[in-house]
DNA sequence: CATGAATGAGGGTTCATTCAT
DNA sequence: CATGAATGAACCCTCATTCAT
């Protein structure tokens, strides 16, 4: 992302906090790398490896974020960003209904959105408030794409969003040690045969489900 | 296991190999820890922790499977034994076509197939004799279901068995963190939806896809 | 210590806990090294190098110590054991009951009691039952000398045993860089002036002290 | 400090060196707020708290201090300064000798002079002239408490100068984890102890000592 | 053969010290 | 000059793997 009202709060834009010239940018570095490293390897990888790539000291990569989960709330905070983004673009320019979900879908897995399954493991603070307004911004996004395809018939009435989303995240999960450009190919396919069932008109009943991540959580919190 | 040993300590055969009693048995606990293990918090997991479950020592576990890919080796046979076995189970018991690929795959998500995935990571060696057999073993199984389905008339054409078995292991893949008991109600959901597409006729036109899991490899790695 | 009652339970005559051959010695030389280097250089020397001194390697250690303070727990015990040991030795062996004080004061400097000190720091578990019981019988043995020579006349009655103890620990504490060797001299002269202020008639007023560690350790909380 | 810029900001004598307004306000902070700490905790508190605490930055900190050494070595400096000063006030405003002695003891107690002990390890440059200097200020001081009681009769004439400090900082070391307020009560009645030990008429017979804290040092080096 | 113990390499983290603004 | 940020070496600890009983 480069435009800069990406995450949240843009620069101040007088004094305030003044003296962030280079730190910014190693910070994105680091973010930027960690990023690529979850998607090709887990969130699991060495932080060391972490900080190689980005090019700084690994003390930096502790100085900005003093636990490995404060690097994962960020990287999936920016990973969030951007699929809402592109569900966002996906409404905008696609009239057809459905067809701005599928654009959706698939441009989700080009940001790799299924990467972000192995991030939501461990200590990693699931409740965090940013992180919660992200998921809602996310899901407000993507259940604008749902409502209006349902609406227009286009399609089954039955799905909910969080079924889409849970879906989406699993079929373009990384398979280890596959090149990512060759699954690529292979995820597409997956979510257009999804998405093919989507359209169609039901041949089974679904009982009900959760209508939103959050009554996901809970659910699953409660059981 | 299909190999004859039904009647436990039975008369060594000949003179090779004496002392089967309970070595046999230790290795049959490990590799049902493993599997147990590796499901619940994937393939990286301490070998002691898995060692003590068993209720064995560690070296025991080391001298039956010198490395962890040994151990990995294994449980993923034993998986894809499993997983053949269902889908053998959905042929002999369903007579409609379609029912039985959805037999199979809901059978498979129960065996947690999925788990799969994160196990062909790393050193482990994917064209060893044994397991490409059992590949091939597992392929053939779901290759009947498919072909049946299709030549029926009551599962979309264009879809290779390559695409039912991966997206059928994304779909299932654990989600870590979650309850595996409340991730069951959404793994079947979405398999549900997965296969009302693969029923329904196309919606769009999918290009080529590898026949075998065979290709897919060659392909990845010609790659 | 060589004798075999030193510490604690004797190994146990027959069978209950077979295999422990050189695993025993191992964990000894361990204890052994690590009071030297905590006597030598204080409680935060490197674990590494006490695993090298006592020539095993570091997962050694910590495979009996998992935590920094259990080791210092069990090199407090050993201190105190010995040091109790000194004070009964003490009892035994000198007439006058303030020559047997003496003796004790200087056994315990010879044992480098001081040490103890900066061991009591940190996360280090206080209220342990063995380091209780082990701070008890310590504090007897020495109670015993005490009560004896001020019940002969011998030594100032408003002293408290608790008195004693603390100022012996504060008067032997190793001055860190100085030579052992040298400083020895110091101390025993330190101890000669304090305990020739102990035998002669009290020159001023002390108000009332604690009567035993437990009582200062409840006020010092308390407080 | 015993320099002339009682007047702070008075006009630069000659050109020299300009700017003191407040860069020597922060070097007093600094070693304030070092030897508060180094009193609490130790002399090897992290750096950066220690800034943090004066309330400049660390790099500040670097620049007055370029090593850790140096530091240490600026609070040694203050803290016998301020220690000797209290053996002069005790010879002035005692009439009694040894009264003069005991003031001075416990007077040095409440400045925490047995903080200097864990200072005087490591890289610390004992032989600067600066502290070699200061050293002899606060033992000519002290001597002279000394010879004056003994001279009186009114201390053992076998003890030197340098076996009161040495006990007197052993004896007034803080005892880690525990509450100064209550270690307070203990230090002052353990010195009232020792000094009466002191006051007595000699019950032992004391080898000679080291005459001053240098021939102290001598030995100690030489052997 | 089965076991518990031993090993050492590697990842996580802190902190003294240096650098760039 | 003062500052916050950067750096790398060192320490703690875990775990795959090997050894001795």
């Amino acid at each position: 992302m480069s435009t800069s009202t990406g995450t949240a709060a843009a620069a101040p834009p007088r004094r305030a906090a003044r003296p962030r010239a280079d730190a910014l940018r190693n910070r994105e570095r680091l973010v930027t790398a960690a990023r690529e490293m979850f998607v090709e390897s887990g969130p699991q990888v060495p932080l060391d490896e972490i900080a190689r790539r980005a090019g700084v000291g690994n003390a930096t990569l502790y100085r900005n974020f003093p636990e490995r989960a404060d690097l994962v709330h960020e990287v999936v905070l920016s990973l969030m960003a951007r699929v809402a983004e592109r569900a966002r673009e996906a409404a905008e320019q696609e009239s057809d209904a459905f067809a701005a979900v599928r654009r959706f879908a698939h441009a989700a897995a080009d940001e790799r959105v299924g990467a972000l399954c192995p991030m939501l493991d461990g200590d990693f603070d699931k409740e965090h408030p940013e992180l919660r307004a992200e998921r809602e911004r996310l899901e407000e996004a993507v259940h604008g794409l749902v409502v209006r395809a349902q609406e227009a018939g286009r399609m089954r009435a039955d799905v909910s969003v969080v079924d889409l989303m849970v879906a989406l995240f699993q079929l373009t999960r990384p398979l280890p040690g596959t090149a990512c450009s060759h699954m690529d190919r292979f995820v597409h396919r997956h979510l257009r045969l999804f998405l093919d069932g989507l359209e169609a008109p039901a041949r089974s009943a679904l009982p009900g489900a959760p209508a939103t991540l959050e009554d996901l959580r809970r659910e699953a919190c409660g059981a």
